[in-house]
DNA sequence: CCCAGCCATTGGAGCGCTCTAATGGAGTCT
DNA sequence: AGACTCCATTAGAGCGCTCCAATGGCTGGG
């Protein structure tokens, strides 16, 4: 029913094998017979099968990329810019969504394998190391948010020391002390990002007030988070999250339950979501150029699948704290509010 | 490098015929030869080349997706879903995303033929009436959140009357007479949704009051909006925005403004996104069954795909107002607060 | 005027798979 | 026993394209 390369060089007068080298711009090609070609193709409406072309050739222009959660702005920011990137080098983006499940990440992995993509890319994967090997093995890949040691797969992660350590100076210099930390649990970056607090708070002579609440880098898991401070009756005067979203549902548990922020308690989240920058939210975070992320994910992927390099590569981010209005001095320890 | 299947073949010691029938799950295939194919298959590392198998059978397990914009939570409620419906019916998805570029849009849908996707599913797109036509031609398509009359198209979409219906009967229940709208522009159902607001409003003969400021379905045009009324001096009692992302730009502005949400002025959203449930913006928001939208869309693909259904479907779901703190009775007029 | 050399163009094999029609070896029926 | 059905299995053509080696027409040097 298309149109096919014959039809295409029947109707120009050539053969099957001009066609095919007019539509890879091959610069071979005499102009009139190019012309002729190209006006052919436009009366059937011929469109070139990818698919065919990538049998015969054996090179794929696409790309898997696997996101753990759609539902965070975080990927959204991510894809955009990597889907930019790949759409002006002529990729297509074959894209799958983990939704936080591991095995499911695995299927949507094999999915990409079967399509033979030409290139992998995983935004936070909550698959295990053994997976990532085993899936990317020989296919160039390209890892992000999470640092792994494989021949093959470049890695973009941010540099969660610096940023735990702007974020607590900040709390820091605002007399905090008792800063407590939500962490992401098990998902990627959680661990990099508990140890780099740790570490922070034992390099301001903090040690003793460490206190990490585990959590999922869902909102939920902020709002059982907070839930779960006041509660134990010691409410930190800061909170460092580990990422915006476990934040903004620990900020509405606060105000739900009459402790102010930034007065009572400051907030520090972490990712500068486009959400945290609302003035109804204004929270302080530590924002990851996302965007960055996105961009240099697709070029280094870009730069192996077309053979350029070979070589792994691991490129780190710099964050920057943004001071929003979660954040405040210390004040006097907040009575908690009998409901 | 990849091992194909004549390689299975040969480890098993039967024709490539029958590895193909085993892959295909033929009930016809002996289960010991399967069992011996399967062995081998294993053995080899096989994964079915999704590539080759499409372009020998004619039928691609492979549907396009267009987002309009990725950034909005919105798109991502409705990918989740179509998503999962997707693989738990063994497709893959490729993605595009339009970032609201009709010219954006029509590349990446080119890009979608080019792979012989047995399906496409447009989220909300820009792009003309005549675009959309052109390039579905033939081809099973769905369109969430527009109405269009194109025989090979289904349509999902909202019913904006009953939701401008129910939100503005809160709003005049409170008392509020001066209510305005600010809608979405150009942006796929914005002139469905001006279109029912001011026949809401005519109903309930405040059509003297009708005052309609345009945005385009983004935060910033929220507040640019926001600032515009309240520059104008004339500030309604209350607003219906067009979507929550409008509304929670509004209520930025407000806020920062010093004009109390809802004392001073209520304000109602559309689409319900996640972030509208949050205790700092509680959003009063007309709420749409994404996740509802995306399955019907996927479903309804899929039966024309699979040659089940040739005839035309629309679907249309209600709305329900979700009543939170951005509405409340309406108060005296406010005097805006010098800066 | 002939042949080397260059160019655009072409034939045809092959990418990994599916699918139809054909094959052969049981088993069934009379 | 012969003819038949029924079943699992197979050969081989073909999906739309790429790419290599080969073709033929031209120019230009000797």
């Amino acid at each position: 029913m298309d149109a096919t390369m014959d039809d295409v060089a029947r109707a120009a007068g050539v053969s099957r094998s001009l066609v095919s080298l007019v539509f890879q711009d091959s610069p071979k090609v005499a102009p009139s017979s190019r012309a002729k070609v190209l006006a052919a193709a436009g009366a059937l409406g011929y469109r070139p099968n990818a698919l065919a072309r990538s049998l015969a050739s054996k090179q794929v222009r696409t790309v898997g990329v696997l996101l753990n959660d759609i539902s965070n702005p975080f990927f959204a920011a991510v894809y955009d810019a990597l889907a930019e990137c790949a759409e002006t080098r002529g990729y297509s983006i074959l894209l799958g969504a983990g939704q936080r499940s591991s095995a499911r990440e695995r299927e949507i992995v094999a999915g990409f394998l079967s399509h033979r993509v030409g290139g992998l890319i995983l935004v936070s994967p909550r698959m295990s190391v053994s997976s990532i090997e085993e899936l990317t093995s020989g296919l160039p890949s390209v890892l992000v948010g999470r640092d792994v040691r494989l021949r093959d797969v470049d890695t973009i992660t941010n540099d969660e020391m610096t940023g735990a350590r702007a974020a607590l100076g900040h709390l820091v210099s605002l007399g905090h002390r008792d800063i407590a930390h939500v962490s992401g649990g098990k998902g990627a970056g959680a661990a990099e990002r508990r140890a780099a607090y740790t570490r922070g708070m034992t390099e301001r002579g903090l040690a003793e007030y460490v206190r990490v609440v585990v959590g999922d880098f869902t909102e939920q898991s902020g709002e059982t988070a907070a839930r779960q401070l006041i509660t134990s009756g010691a409410l930190p005067t800061a909170v460092l999250a580990a990422n915006d979203m476990i934040a903004v549902g620990m900020m509405g548990v606060f105000q739900d339950a009459g402790i102010d922020v930034p007065s009572d308690i400051s907030i520090v989240g972490y990712d500068n979501l486009t959400l945290s920058s609302l003035s109804m939210i204004s929270l302080t975070s530590v924002a990851q150029p996302l965007a960055d992320f996105g961009r240099a994910a697709m070029e280094l992927l870009l730069e192996r699948v077309d053979g350029a390099r070979t070589t792994r590569v691991r490129r780190q981010f710099e964050p920057a704290l943004i001071v929003r209005g979660s954040t405040g001095a210390v004040g006097p320890r907040p009575s908690i509010p009998a409901r």
